[in-house]
Order: structure tokens, then sequence, then C-alpha cells
DNA sequence: TACAAATTTAACCGAACGGTCAACTAGGAG
DNA sequence: CTCCTAGTTGACCGTTCGGTTAAATTTGTA
């Protein structure tokens, strides 16, 4: 059988650039096959649909993100605490990387799909939710730890981890409606504090 | 002079209506005009490009916004507190008769066009940023007031600031992502308990 | 009633959209 | 060596995109 083609991979890594760059309606499967030196008919041999790539590239994209970033971030050899704090950090650092290589600041790719195409396409906002409440059962797990360890107040920790997530994603909006990565940084450090306040009811 | 004509405000609010529901590329001139009865010279002649009409749509959209929602909020009678919590709510309280016309929960229309267009167009950037400016400027405010009354401990107020409407945009978009109305109540619902933690430091 | 400005109309533009198709090429397996 | 098939190619489909144009029509004013 005719083997070997990297012409698929090339589809899905330059999907998601140029899809985080500037969004899904915005980018045309003729750009997405030209910035990965593939032919038109070629793409629709791989995919059968525009959308159907993309999804491919989510689930790619997000197996990555889980693998590099997360590893580091929620290692059980950090305190419950400080891997919040690394948690934002490092999405900190990958958009100041990302800065510095195109001079835009973009934001979190999830985030930013799932607010153009929630309303316009189940298949993408389901997988999108999936991916969302996966990040938000590894907050949780580390909420609960952090419970359990006395160094936060009992508390709704799956509640709590929704709203951390929330936040998280903010940030990122207003960061990149701002085009201010400083802001990230310091609205990201605030993370632990306000989930300080979450355990008691002060009057 | 030729005159009346609502032609123009029709356009307006075609505009939030059909991009609010779905994204700014989503939504063609063509369709523009189909909703508002218009053909498309007359567009041409009220605005010089589609981005033109945004502008003036997100112009009007917003002077209504701050008239109609905040003067109930940011209402002085209110202790500032309870402000902040009124914030929230009527933001829920939108979004839910929202819902109910259009079975749908889009959320909030000046975040989905700040995450679609911040990275492609300045102008667009520019008006959401004053916007989100003028958010912030009154959230600090509300704060200044809740620390001089004694109601918050001392803090960064405009940081602060920053921070809730950063937590309430998120807010928006994970509730977006799920379609579900209520996450966005008990959401909203824990932003005061936030801000009481952050003026302190507990270890 | 006449004039001019504001508005409406419909026909039209080239380019790009997502997607299809049939012919062709390159390799591995028998 | 032949056959099969995964992969490639480029031409092509109808539709829609944002935007233009010039002529007709409505309108307020003098």
């Amino acid at each position: 059988m005719g083997r070997t083609s990297d012409a698929r991979e090339r589809l899905i890594e330059g999907a998601m650039a140029l899809i985080h760059a500037r969004s899904y309606a915005d980018v045309g499967v003729q750009e997405l096959c030209e910035y990965a030196g593939v032919k038109k008919g070629s793409f629709y041999h791989f995919f059968e649909t525009k959308q159907d790539l993309i999804l491919a590239a989510l689930d790619q994209w997000w197996a990555f993100t889980r693998e590099r970033n997360w590893n580091d971030a929620f290692s059980s050899t950090r305190p419950p605490l400080e891997r919040i704090d690394r948690f934002f950090e490092i999405y900190y650092e990958q958009n100041h990387s990302e800065f510095e290589q195109s001079g835009q600041f973009s934001g979190c790719p999830f985030g930013n799909l799932s607010i153009e195409m929630s309303c316009q396409d189940e298949a993408m906002r389901n997988k999108i939710h999936e991916i969302f409440d996966d990040v938000v059962s590894r907050l949780k797990q580390t909420l609960d730890e952090a419970v359990a360890h006395k160094v936060l107040a009992p508390m709704d920790t799956q509640e709590t981890a929704l709203a951390l997530w929330a936040y998280c994603e903010g940030v990122l909006m207003l960061a990149k409606a701002r085009q201010d990565l400083d802001l990230m940084r310091r609205l990201g450090k605030r993370a632990v504090r306000f989930l300080q306040g979450s355990g008691r009811k002060v009057v």
C-alpha cells in the first residue's frame, strides 16, 4: 500500500497555528492547504470537512497540552497551592513565547474556539466541553488535596474549580483584548489569593 | 432633503442580534441586509464597510447597556458589595431571557467580539478595550467605596476590579461552552466571596 | 412647483468560499 | 512483473463573499 505521508500531520499542525492566531471562519480550506503545502484534493482525502480537521486538531493539541504542561504544573511533588500558581504561570509563559515569535497575543485556543463555535457547531462545543471538564477535574483534585492538607478551608471544590477555570479564561480574554501580557502575569498571581476567600464566610 | 429612514437603525439593531448569536465572520452583509429589510446599495449608503456597521453597533449597544443595566446595578442606594452581586445577577437575567427567546445562550457580545477580532482588527479591539475599561472603572469605584466603608479589607482596587471583570467574562465563557445558565447563576454568586480573599494574606 | 439632497433600487464585479471529481503516480505485496 | 491501493494532482462546481455603480425615487424646503 502506498504509505508514508506527513500531509495529514502538516494540515493538523498548520490548522491549529492559523486558527489560533485568527479564527475558524476567517481561515479557509485553501489557505490551510497552502500553509501545509498540500493540494485541496489531498485535504479531502484525509478529512471529510473543514470541521473534521479542526476536531482532529483539537484532539491533538489537547493531548499535547496535557502532556507537556500539566505534568509540570500538576506534578505531585509540588504543594497543592503551588500547582495552581504554576498552572497560571505556564499559561503566561506560553503566551509570552508565542508573543515573541509572532508579535501577537492570541489567548487560549480552546477558549477562542469555544466562544466562536459553541452556538454554531454542537460537535465542536462538545469536544471543548470535554476538554474544559478535564481541566476542571484536575483543578478539583488539587483543591481537594489543599483542603485535606488544611492549606485551604473546607469548600465546594467542584464549584471552586469551575470558578478558577473561568477566572483563568477570563484573564486570558482580558489580556488579549488589551494585548497586555503583563496583565496576565499579574492577574494570574492573584488566583490563589481569591481561593483563600472561598472557604469562609467573612462579613 | 430626503429625510426619515430607519434603515440605518434597523441595520444596527439587526447586526448586534445576528452577530451576538453567531459571529462577525459568519454573518455576511447580504444576510444583515435581508434581516433588516434593506437592499445592499442602501447598506453602503449608510456604512462604508461591514466593519463600520459593527463599530456603530458596538457604540449603540454599549450606550444601551450602560443606561439600562448599570444605573440599576451601580445605583448609589445599594451597599457596595450588593452592587457587585447585582452586577452579576443582571448579566444572568439578561442571558436568561435571551435563552427563553432564542433557546440559545450566547454569552457576552463584547467578550465574544473581543476574542474573535482582537488580533484581526485594531479599531474593533480599541473600541472593546475602551468598553472594558469603562466597566473596570465602575467596578473599581465600587471597590473603593467598599474599602472605605470597611466591608472589604484594603487592597489594590484597580487590579481587583480587572480581576473581577475577567472573572465575569470567564464565567460567561464557561457557561456558554456548557450551555448551562445555572452555572452562571451559581458562579456569579461566588464573586463577592472571592473578593473577601483579596485583601488579606492568609496562610 | 421646482430643485436638490437623501434614499432606494437592481444589476453587477472579481475573488474566495467549501467541496467534488476523475485521472494519475508511487510503492509495497503476491 | 503485475496488481492494488494510498496518496496526489489540477481542473471544476455552484454559491457566497464584501463591495460598486448609476439610475430612479422619495423627501424637505424655498
